[in-house]
DNA sequence: GAGTAATCGAGACGGTACGTCGTGTCTTGAT
DNA sequence: ATCAAGACACGACGTACCGTCTCGATTACTC
């Protein structure tokens, strides 16, 4: 089931938290911006992070497709360009980093479904060079994005600091290669 | 200057967002809890991110001694070990987390000093490594720490996860020996 | 449009009025009083004057009843007693003044209404002497009224003295016979 | 015992009075404007009614001299035309009707003492008239004053209306003349 | 094509907190 | 002795959204 015009709530819900952040995102707004009542919203989701939360899933600001490139190292690197782009080029970067700090405090808006999500399909980069014996099958992927994804997020979000050129490439070498 | 009751006002304040989360801290709140008129606490601070933020320097949740055990390798598992407590162990993760995801929607709140201080600590680890000749003069001590720190912010806050044990540990290993 | 409990808010607002003055008249009284939310009183009046205003037309306590006693003399005293009764007997004399004067400062809640209403019904008895020939047509009824009504402001409200007995029939006497 | 300043600050609260009426007079607003602090204002005067009285007092806005042209009737006319001035002209208007009206809730100010006053020097104008035999010693000089001052009020304060051409001697007219 | 659900718009409402203004009191230190 | 400076508790202001509710009015599916 859905309301019958979920399309221009989502689409107002992103724009919204793109504009003003998402302390400045309110229902009430919403509504308005997307000729709905404030009841229907209230009607479809509980509360302003779950509205958030749907409109960031079925929207493909945060679409992603897992990079094939033939080699796992490239393929990391394109995998750390991504989380890159997703934080740093707007407007999905405004909504990346209002929606995802704010989910912190707000398990409803289940920002774990979206890293999960995620990281299902970045698997497949480590089952690839698994398979084509780049990795061993020991190693844990989970760790390696987090260690990878992570540095972006400390450095972009947290260190409010510029990404210098390369830093993917280099973040990747610190991982693969020896000091 | 100060107001009169400082020390209760940054109580009152810590207190309430370990309690409730950033958005659950109000400034009644912290006012009736602190015994203050809410006029005084704008009088002093002209928001809630301020205020906050004013708090957290003031406090000692977020306080850090650079770990010093003779390699480079063990520091490395104790500055690990040092941001997995400050994420996960209450009372001061309720805190840290929540200032600090709130910090990044607020600059007034000025999540940057607090990373820099930090860092500024954490490097003498990586000098005292170059030092020992245990690490090349040429690395990246802010790559590094990014990926370490980076990991575990995502791995507890962002995806939401418990820390498995030796997670730390695996960290640098991922880092430091090759796959 | 009305609010569901308008005539608790009216009530409210007029008993506060008389017991507090003008001046103690809260918004925030009159919500709690009649047991609805301040916001609701703010959504139907735009002002303390306004929702004062509001009152005041809905209530009766300035209702009034032009007298028709056969004599234009004797009516004229009623008229005088009238008013002296409006400004002097509680608790209509608390809202009377405190209204009446508040009106003066506060052109929303339009004395200048009341005042003519009044003396639209007042009219009747300067007419009714016209035609039993007790009174020239060239008479200006306004001016006698003013002459007789603002007596017993200055004296009530005005210089805070009390009534002397008689007063009413005396001020008519000093306008209808010569010294 | 007077404060320093008590000239300026008589000055700011008369200005202010006259420019805001008696709500946007604060007694915060009369400190900064007569360069005094506010601890100072409530040293003197327990209240911004009590200030006012006092500025009103002290001022020579309302101050009046009873006229002396040679008969009762035209002393008559004169008193009234001075009542129509203050009520009428400004800046002594605006500080006449807000303040004046503001005493009706507050007997601080003692608006009383100003029409006893006043009173008391128009009384020389009826004294005069008995001793030249022009007015009954039984005459009521309050009544009289009340009537013709209170038409005053009740028409420009009250009824909000102006004053027509030759106001003062059609009232005075209609009191000594029969009808 | 009519009947019956599901869905919706309109908007009043109680409620919490906001950030601001003015009140009147108080203490400290300077003149 | 008088004052400026200014912190303070307090009460109220008027506003913004919250989330809930009732009431018709539309839809749109089903028979």
């Amino acid at each position: 089931m859905a309301p019958r015009k979920q399309q221009e709530i989502f689409d107002a819900t992103l724009w919204m938290v793109a504009e003003k952040g998402y302390d400045g995102l309110t229902v009430e707004g919403v509504a308005e911006r997307s000729g709905v009542n404030k009841t229907t919203i209230y009607r479809w989701w509980p509360s302003k992070a779950a509205l958030l939360g749907a409109a960031l899933v079925e929207s493909d600001v945060l679409a992603f497709e897992p990079p094939d490139t033939g080699s796992f190292r490239s393929d990391l690197v394109a995998l750390v360009e991504q989380v890159e782009r997703l934080l740093t080029e707007p407007p999905g970067s405004d909504i990346a980093v209002a929606a995802l700090a704010a989910a912190v405090r707000h398990p409803e808006l289940d920002a774990r479904r979206f890293f999960a999500d995620r990281f299902a399909r970045e698997r497949v980069v480590f089952e690839r060079a698994v398979r084509r014996g780049e990795l061993s099958g020991s190693a844990d992927p989970l760790l390696i994005m987090d260690l990878l994804a992570g540095a972006v997020w400390m450095r972009t979000v947290l260190r409010g600091m510029p990404l210098p050129d390369g830093f993917a490439k280099k973040a990747v070498s610190a991982l693969l290669d020896t000091f």
